[in-house]
RNA sequence: GGGUCGUUAGCUCAGUUGGUUAGAGCGCCACGUUGACAUCGUGGAGGUCACAAGUUCGAGUCUUGUACGACCCA
């Protein structure tokens, strides 16, 4: 496994292809993701659930986003000693996974009613059997670590019984009842919707203003303003405000309704807006939910006159009213036909254009109808108070903040539920009605089979569930419940994290929460992450029919998985979106492909220069024997993890509640991704491993020493970078020569920071080596020395430490391609110079190359932009109200910054009149 | 129509309870390939923090208004 010991025998780059299915298979055989429900009290749970996707689903980059997130949460928990589990599954998608197999029988000519309710729930399942959960096989290609041993399914049999257990406990509390009112009906696919599932969408439509006359005196008449001229024939009556003078005298008179020619009473009600249109609006309670309720106050009838397909027709109680010509004709061509009608008429005064918003179908877009129906509904007012009381509690925090605000506003607000669909792909309502003796209908959470009263037959209601009503439990039913005594419940729940889009908040998240408080007391999760949209370089949301999208596979196969992961993850602010292009895979991945690459370079270097030769730990390490680069990469390995864990966490709530403290912390994922990057490329690879290389040349105690440093900083950042690019890291780790306590870097544990007391004294002498290499590279190409030219330096330190500085100034030489000599005294002459930190300064004679001028110049410069910057702080400290009002801790620093500058700028003045001399 | 939020470098975004030299990645410019890495290295340019007024010793940060934009709801 470590038998690497030149360069040859890795691989100028990583060939993600070649090994990332060895590691998971690997990993999985080894059951790294396999969550142990006995695990002892004192060692916390992380539990992450999968939003189930589409059963019918394949992944898209939503998902890639989505999941990888999740993951790297989950990784991050694993290797910090949690007991982790990420529950994985699909969900049944009753509208969705319909359609399609609709679709499939429709090529053979077929109908569902064809072939029968049981016969097409039969075909159906069969078809999920055959082609479904396609998804979660995608998902082990970007290296998702879920416990596939778990793998849920929303119609399964143990989670069909926890929707069952559901219904009847809340239709037993009182909170599940039928209702008869009007609803939103997708007449494409034949069902009711909810409120969540019937889409707002601004559309330009027109505003027709149609006069109804008055029944026994047809000079006088209403005009009505109307986006719907078809649903005329259903209207019942004309309604004005109460209070609106202009029609006062005409209340309780009739009107003729045109083309139905029926009467229709003028009627006043508050609902009336007298300032839209002409402040008078027709009443349609069958096929409108605001007139619904006017028509109920009002006792009118309520004829249907659009049927279940979209269809004009006298559907219930409207005998007479639908012109036969107008018969079994679509709604919208209906309107044509209906304005043309009413024109003839004489009826029509105006028509305007008119921008309003139009509830459309979630799943297909059609124009949603309203319709009046029976329906089971939930009464979510008591839900919803649970759901608020846990944001409130702060039992639960919603992240980005700004959606809590969304969430409250929803919840305040909240509609009853409808759970009803009229498909045949789901749960089905566990409700018998016997008609013979006409019992109250049966609530059960067992199949009924006889009246319990009578003994006669029994029907089951023809209507399946919501599919959300099944997706609401998740965070119960997939760990065992209602059975209370699983193990999997006790050891599980509640869950961590919920990382999801902002879109379902209110379809699901916010349903969760109301389930886990209702029926576990407990929020289902302390944390709900919201992360952004994937989007194209236009800002557009990727979408099969703009045709924008990404396959994640596609990004797979060309720059592995872990590409694809280090790119979302890392360009991920919290609740930002992710902006990639489409057209040029290249350049969006460009960040993830590149990383990987330097990554592997650093690593087939710096193995290569270890050897394959165990490694003596650091622990087995004589500290004496540390340089200041060791005591400093060292140093430098704290301040990653320190960064790493403050950008992550915490991973949950110190106690039952978040702390006002730690609500807003954590979950940045996009910080901890470049806190990593910067210590393996910008600090490990740029100078520890430059600055290392003359002493890997000789064998001998010190090699050795350099040897354990490489090795222990790069397993460090190995293990900071796994959660996010799983397999190489692997792939590398496994190459380090050093024990160790794990198998893989996936279950090795998270870095730690050293206590205090085993810190030591020294990395910051590596500091000046880094400035005065930097202060050369500088005046290198302000002079324009060529790069590959020699040039004689001197660093001078004060006195006390010259010697000290000997063996750094060979390496800063090595490292800025120069002659560096150590002295305590500034030299005189011709030189160009930059001061450093605390009394260090580097003077590069350049025999012959100094441009005095430029050089005074370059002083001036600096000293005047320093002194501007002095007289402020002077003008600050001098002001009594600044002394007298700001922390005293604040103006001592400010002092102690102003003495510093003061004096690096009197050393400034005196290179200056040097140069002069 | 109601509500929430945003506007900081060419792009995408950080910026803690107000503390004074506003950061990162990508992109851009110059130079550099016998060097682990050109998917790279070194150096550099680039910001009136949307606009206006106010509070304060001090405002990217707080208040009010304006403009533009996004999202949620009706």
């Amino acid at each position: 496994m470590t038998g690497y010991t030149s360069l040859d025998e890795l691989p100028p780059t990583f060939d993600p292809s070649a090994t990332e299915r060895t590691w998971y298979d690997r990993w999985t055989a080894d059951g790294v993701f396999t969550a142990k429900a006995d695990r002892t009290p004192e060692r916390p749970s992380f539990v992450v659930l999968i939003p189930p996707p589409n059963v019918t689903a394949v992944l898209h980059m939503g998902h890639g986003l989505n999941n990888s997130v999740q993951d790297v949460l989950i990784r991050w928990r694993r290797m910090a000693g949690d007991e982790v589990l990420w529950m994985p599954g699909t969900d049944h998608a009753g509208i969705a996974t319909q359609n399609v197999v609709e679709k499939i029988i429709a090529r053979e000519g077929k109908t569902r009613f064809d072939l029968g309710r049981d016969a097409f729930v039969a075909r159906t399942a069969q078809f999920v059997e055959e082609t479904g959960g396609t998804i979660l096989q995608q998902l082990k290609a970007i290296g998702a670590s879920a416990d596939w041993s778990r793998t849920a399914y929303t119609l399964s049999p143990e989670l069909s019984r926890a929707v069952r257990e559901a219904f009847v406990r809340l239709h037993e509390d009182g909170l599940v009842y039928k209702g008869h009112r009007v609803i939103h009906w997708c007449p494409r696919c034949g069902t009711s919707l909810s409120d969540e599932e019937a889409e707002f969408h601004d559309t330009t439509g027109k505003l027709y203003h149609l006069r109804y006359p008055l029944a026994d005196d047809p000079s006088r008449g209403i005009t009505v303003a109307t986006t719907r001229p078809e649903t005329m024939m259903g209207d019942v009556a004309v309604a004005v405000h109460p209070e609106d003078a202009r029609y006062r005298d005409l209340v309780g008179k009739e009107l003729l309704l045109p083309i139905a020619n029926v009467r229709i009473p003028v009627i006043a009600d508050p609902y009336t807006d007298p300032e839209f249109g002409s402040g008078a609006v027709k009443i349609t309670p069958a096929h409108d939910a605001n007139d619904f309720e006017v028509g109920k106050r009002h006792k009118l009838a309520m004829p249907v006159v659009i049927d279940a397909e979209g269809n004009m027709g006298e559907v219930v109680d409207a005998d007479g009213r639908v012109p036969e010509a107008l018969r079994g004709l679509d709604r919208f061509a209906a309107r044509e036909a209906v304005v043309a009608l009413l024109q003839a008429a004489g009826v029509v005064q105006k028509i305007d254009k008119h921008e309003h918003s139009v509830r459309h179908c979630y799943r297909c877009d059609t124009v949603v109808e309203p319709r009046l129906s029976d329906q089971w509904f939930v009464r979510m007012q008591p839900l919803a108070a649970k759901a608020l009381g846990a944001l409130r509690s702060g039992e639960l925090r919603i992240l980005p903040e700004r959606w809590e605000a969304v969430y409250v506003n929803w919840l305040e607000g909240i509609r009853d539920w409808n759970i009803s669909r009229q498909l045949w792909w789901g749960h089905r309502i566990p409700v018998w009605y016997c008609d013979a003796c006409g019992v109250e209908p049966i609530v059960s959470r067992d199949d009924v089979s006889s009246c319990p009263k009578c003994g006669g037959a029994v029907r089951q209601d023809e209507d399946v569930l919501d599919t959300w009503f099944s997706s609401w439990l998740w965070p119960m039913s997939t760990l065992g419940w209602p059975n209370a005594e699983s193990r999997d419940l006790k050891a599980f729940y509640p869950s961590d994290v919920l990382v999801t889009a902002p879109e379902i908040l209110f379809f699901w998240v916010a349903r969760m929460v109301m389930a886990g408080e209702w029926f576990m007391q407990k929020s289902p999760f302390h944390t709900v992450y919201l992360h952004g949209t994937v989007r194209d370089m236009q800002h557009r949301k990727m979408s099969k029919s703009l045709g924008n999208g990404i396959d994640p596979l596609d990004v797979v196969r060309d720059y592995g998985a872990d590409a694809l992961r280090w790119t979302v993850i890392a360009g991920l602010g919290v609740g930002v979106d992710v902006m990639l292009d489409p057209d040029d895979l290249d350049k969006s991945f460009a960040p993830g492909r590149n990383f990987n690459t330097k990554l592997w370079n650093i690593g087939r270097f710096l193995l290569s220069r270890v050897g394959a030769d165990p490694v003596t730990p650091l622990s087995e390490t004589d500290v004496s024997r540390l340089t200041a680069a060791d005591r400093w990469i060292l140093d430098r390995i704290d301040q990653a993890v320190i960064d790493c864990n403050a950008a992550l966490g915490p991973a949950r709530p110190d106690l039952a509640a978040w702390s006002p403290n730690d609500r807003l912390r954590g979950l940045r994922l996009a910080e901890y991704a470049e806190a990593a990057r910067r210590f393996v490329w910008n600090e490990l690879a740029d100078w520890y491993l430059e600055s290392v290389k003359p002493r890997l040349a000789n064998p001998g105690e010190d090699r050795e020493t350099a040897r354990t440093v490489l090795a222990h900083s790069f397993d460090a950042a190995l293990r900071l970078l796994h959660p996010i690019i799983p397999f190489i890291t692997e792939e590398l780790w496994q190459r380090i020569p050093l024990p160790r306590e794990s198998a893989y870097c996936a279950n090795a544990a998270w870095p730690a920071v050293r206590e205090q007391s085993q810190r030591l004294a020294g990395g910051e002498d590596f500091e000046v080596v880094r400035a005065a290499v930097g202060a050369l590279r500088q005046i290198r190409s302000e002079y324009n020395v060529p790069p590959g030219q020699m040039v004689e330096a001197t660093l001078i330190v004060p006195a006390s430490r010259v010697d000290a500085f000997g063996a750094l100034a060979v390496i800063a030489g090595v490292m800025s391609r120069s002659t560096m000599t150590v002295s305590g005294v500034a030299p005189t002459g011709a030189a160009a110079q930059a001061l450093l930190q605390d009394g260090f300064e580097l003077v590069v004679p350049l025999a012959g190359m100094v441009d005095l001028d430029k050089e005074r110049k370059r002083l001036e410069t600096e000293a005047t932009q320093l002194h501007t910057q002095l007289v402020a702080l002077d003008g600050r400290l001098a002001n009594e109200k600044f002394t007298a009002k700001a922390p005293a801790a604040l103006v001592e620093s400010e002092r102690g910054k102003a003495e510093e500058w003061r004096s690096r700028h009197a050393q400034l003045l005196e290179r200056i009149a040097r140069l002069g001399a």
